[in-house]
DNA sequence: AAAACAATCTAAACTTATTTAGAATTCTTT
DNA sequence: AAAGAATTCTAAATAAGTTTAGATTGTTTT
């Protein structure tokens, strides 16, 4: 293809040294090798000049590291994870890392053949997930042990890891708090079924919590159960008959952005309109464009940018601390109600 | 790290044979190079039970492919590249490949650092760029003569390339066509600046297009030039002295999705009401969440998950095609209007 | 029985770097 | 001047696969 690529060898035979020689000097390592300061010159300027650039691939085999920190999110297209992504790659490239970023699509047998390719295979340095594994069996193969994970925006409450997740507990308490505080009681919450995901239980042990601290009864029937197959439909189907009942809510909490969605959807087909109505709407994840959608939306916002400085920083030490022999680190940050009216 | 991994000799040691044939067998040559039904059944049975995974650098090192295709976005945390990037990676993951996204951060120097990365050292097999560049010079390098390039979103008009991007023109065109039948006569564009990019371009020419089929005369005060760094800011000063004018504009029309959240954050920061005053507000590039926002949207959707697919084959068809022997590719993907109201 | 041929397999070369162990040269020291 | 030490450099091994050229073994043909 094109041109040939100068190579390691190519230097040395012009410069008549050893391609070890070239190899130290280039990988700044003359001065620990002893070689001349004359020399080193010599070879940086004529590498310059022929446009020299490492293989990665002989560089990765020998070396046994890649620069390379695997990426792995259900859904990139989502907002949160895409901007997660967008800070995370930031932080690397300033350390001399390089991204690559995979969605799983929520398919946990892609997730799997995709870690099996990234980190049994070492073709990553580390890896930043946000699983759709239920449990951590996967995770504790023999082959995965002492690889560098951080787990971000959900973590396994069966195995002990290194995880980056906003507060959620904290977040929808106070989210539900201040429902409460505006004069809501009936409060319908719209969950994915099924939610052995960390960061959904936690946002419905809030929820929980705080109605309890007002002393209002949890009632079942204001906990929907949405199925993760089809958000669309089965929020429309389930929405519809509720808001027909008579034992009117005055609040629709969505535990997540992917819901929320669906409800504004359904509130545009049947032209529900939520502030004639009396009801608030709210939900976790804020997106940017919630500024101008017509329900106000009350939002609990994540610390996107912190989240992904946070999940690369914490990789690259794990993958420094090469003996793990310091204990696991798990990072909780505080999220942040935005009130719209 | 971990356990140690299997390689191709352990199995050959296992079975007493050599390396060699155990790496035709996997390979799926094992027919081809005659190797017995029986010895590819054994290989291939050890293989399982040991866990084999290629090295994929060692692999990617001796047959100079990686499988593994780059995609160079501005910036993944934009809905619409973040997309394009879903389908890209699901299309390409089906033919057995694995794509790398990077953000370039609309940094033409990390563009090129990447590319050089990427490319040149044929750490990629192929390249889907939507390129921040503005001359096609950086692409006439020898190093990436013959380098399998698909250009999306936006092409170099000074080379000749292959790309698959949307009809801007006739997006553009089509939406100005419809202000026009709504009524409007005074259509405030907005661009960015500088706008060598041909997408935008295209838009501007189908803008001016269309006004001109009605002859309806271009004014120069209506196309307003918003600096691509601090878009935010710019929209609000220009867009705010100029609402102000006697000269009424009865449409606003944002050239990207960009301008548009900006334009947003100004009619909601000044209490703008574009339906009271009576103008229409549209933007190229549609957002799912344009649904749900106050001043009805109209805007040009468009085919993001036909980009995808057609990008990721024309890669693999590049790729495939070594001799690069056909000429290229052009794929213009046709646009949708979307008319809330 | 020797030659020709096919079927099945293997040794060694090769990809491009990094790293180890040691060689060559110059400089001190006694 | 010989021994020891320091300086500067290199040959060869190595990482883990793929590919080439050729070696066995067995079978068929004359």
């Amino acid at each position: 293809m094109g041109i040939k690529k100068t190579l390691l060898e190519d230097i040395a035979k012009e410069l008549n040294v050893s391609k070890t020689l070239v190899s130290m000097v280039i990988n700044g390592k003359g001065d620990a090798y002893g070689i001349s300061k004359k020399t080193q010159e010599k070879v940086l300027a004529k590498a310059g000049e022929m446009e020299y650039t490492p293989n990665v691939f002989a560089r990765a085999l020998r070396t046994g590291k890649s620069h390379l920190i695997g990426l792995l999110v259900a859904d990139i297209s989502n907002p949160f994870y895409s901007n997660i992504a967008k800070y995370v790659e930031k932080e690397l490239a300033a350390k001399g890392y390089n991204l690559m970023i995979c969605s799983t699509d929520e398919n946990v047998e892609r997730e799997e053949k995709l870690i099996s390719l990234f980190a049994e295979q070492h073709m990553i340095d580390g890896l930043i997930i946000a699983t759709t594994n239920t449990s951590g069996e996967y995770f504790k193969k023999e082959r995965l042990r002492n690889f560098p994970i951080v787990f971000i925006d959900r973590y396994l409450p069966d195995i002990e890891s290194n995880y980056v997740v906003a507060n959620n507990y904290q977040g929808s308490f106070e989210l539900t708090d201040l429902l409460i505080h505006k004069g809501c009681e009936n409060i319908l919450a719209l969950n994915i079924t099924p939610s052995h995901i960390s960061s959904l239980t936690e946002r419905i042990k809030g929820y929980k919590d705080a109605l309890k601290k007002y002393d209002i009864p949890f009632k079942e029937e204001n906990l929907m159960e949405i199925s993760f197959n089809n958000i669309q439909k089965d929020v429309r189907e389930k929405l519809l008959k509720r808001l027909k009942q008579s034992n009117k809510i005055d609040a629709i909490y969505s535990l997540n952005n992917h819901i929320a969605t669906a409800c504004l959807n359904v509130f545009n087909e049947i032209g529900f309109d939520a502030k004639k109505e009396g009801v608030l709407f709210a939900s976790f994840d804020d997106i940017s464009l919630f500024d101008f959608v017509k329900p106000n939306i009350i939002s609990v916002s994540q610390p996107v940018e912190q989240i992904g400085i946070e999940a690369a920083n914490l990789a690259l030490q794990l993958i420094d601390d090469k003996d793990n022999n310091s204990s696991v680190k798990k990072i909780v940050l505080p999220t942040s109600i935005i009130s719209r009216n």
